[in-house]
DNA sequence: ACAGATAAAAATGTATACAAAAATACTTTT
DNA sequence: AAAAGTATTTTTGTATACATTTTTATCTGT
């Protein structure tokens, strides 16, 4: 998630339990997770590694967040409580500060996201959601990056709240898929114009 | 998927080694890369558990195969060669036998869907995708059993497939999304009448 | 110099043994 | 009889050792 293992070779069991300092049993168990989880694919026949970065999954993945969260916070928007926004806006506060590592960001992104799915009371769907969000981190230091998103991503989601406290649906809906595709095109963009 | 070790109860790994004659350390594997897939939940705090059948994760199944695969099937659409047509008549004729197990009846399905989205390109979507198929296998001895479902399956099926030769994008696609949204429907309001 | 076959090395897969944690049974107390 | 605490048993977690597979290096022939 933070970058400090590296993309495309191999992991090597033996390395990553002596690097931890545990048996490799447990890393055995990590690795399986993680590859069911999509974070890691194999290497060969023997091996996996960390895949690289490319904007085909990028993409993907913010069409997905687009598509699935905007389902997902449709059937959260009545349940929604002042207590949910409160919380919510309590994750904002915390993403203002300067000094937050990607992964943290990332985290905080997704609790802001979540505050308001949680609503739906829809367990299966917002697990899939939650994979898709946890996966995009990958792609954070692009987004907070080169493309200075970090502002304006707050003040979308401030609006995004005070949408939801006018109780206007539809005005809501459209500005959280608006909030997730215009990421995703930016992101995508950027990614295909270097092919590094 | 087959239905052949009980829901609700804790698997125990001795058990499990048992029963396939291996040690725990596979069954350990085994039971981690499931869970994280969604096979199996957390039994307490120790043990993991098949989860119980219910309708809203059924539902959201179907809702997520709507939306998703339609996104997919889009993509694919111009791509869709000849060949990808045939591969899924293929398919289609297999799906047509008496004696298939509920897990193959299941397996064909999603071959036969994915024949379609393979010329989309999209590895992480229709990776997505699959494991979404891959899960609503659980549901399927509902469908196929009280439901009858299975002719009519079939001919949305073939039908689709017509459409598709027709080159009638929005006409194949909207198809689609009420054949995946129809049998959501059929098998949540089944699901939420037998509480059991 | 290159391709294919073969041998050595390295890596993953699995079994067993033991440690830690959790669940259960059993007291004891109220 | 119910609740709380304790002891026992069960279950999972981890380390080590070995087997199997895969990869890499070496050799051979063209």
């Amino acid at each position: 998630m933070n970058g400090e293992l590296p993309r495309g070779v191999p992991l090597r069991q033996a390395e990553l339990s002596a690097r931890y300092g545990v048996s490799r049993i447990p890393v055995r168990d990590a690795l399986l997770s993680l590859r069911a989880e999509g974070w890691l694919v194999a290497h060969g026949k023997a091996g996996v590694m960390i895949p690289d970065l490319n904007w085909k999954e990028a993409e993907d993945l913010y069409l997905m967040r687009a598509e699935l969260e905007c389902l997902l916070f449709e059937m959260a928007f009545d349940n929604i409580q002042e207590e949910n926004v409160k919380e919510a806006r309590g994750f904002l506060i915390d993403l203002d500060h300067e000094n937050l590592t990607l992964v943290g960001r990332g985290e905080l992104n997704w609790q802001f996201h979540n505050a308001l799915y949680q609503a739906a009371n829809r367990p299966t769907l917002q697990r899939v959601v939650e994979g898709l969000n946890k996966q995009a981190v990958r792609y954070l230091g692009f987004q907070y990056g080169p493309l200075g998103y970090r502002s304006k991503s707050q003040n979308q989601h401030e609006a995004l709240l005070r949408l939801i406290e006018s109780k206007n649906k539809q005005a809501a809906l459209d500005y959280l898929r608006q909030h997730i595709e215009q990421a995703g095109k930016l992101l995508s963009q950027y990614l295909k114009n270097i092919p590094a």
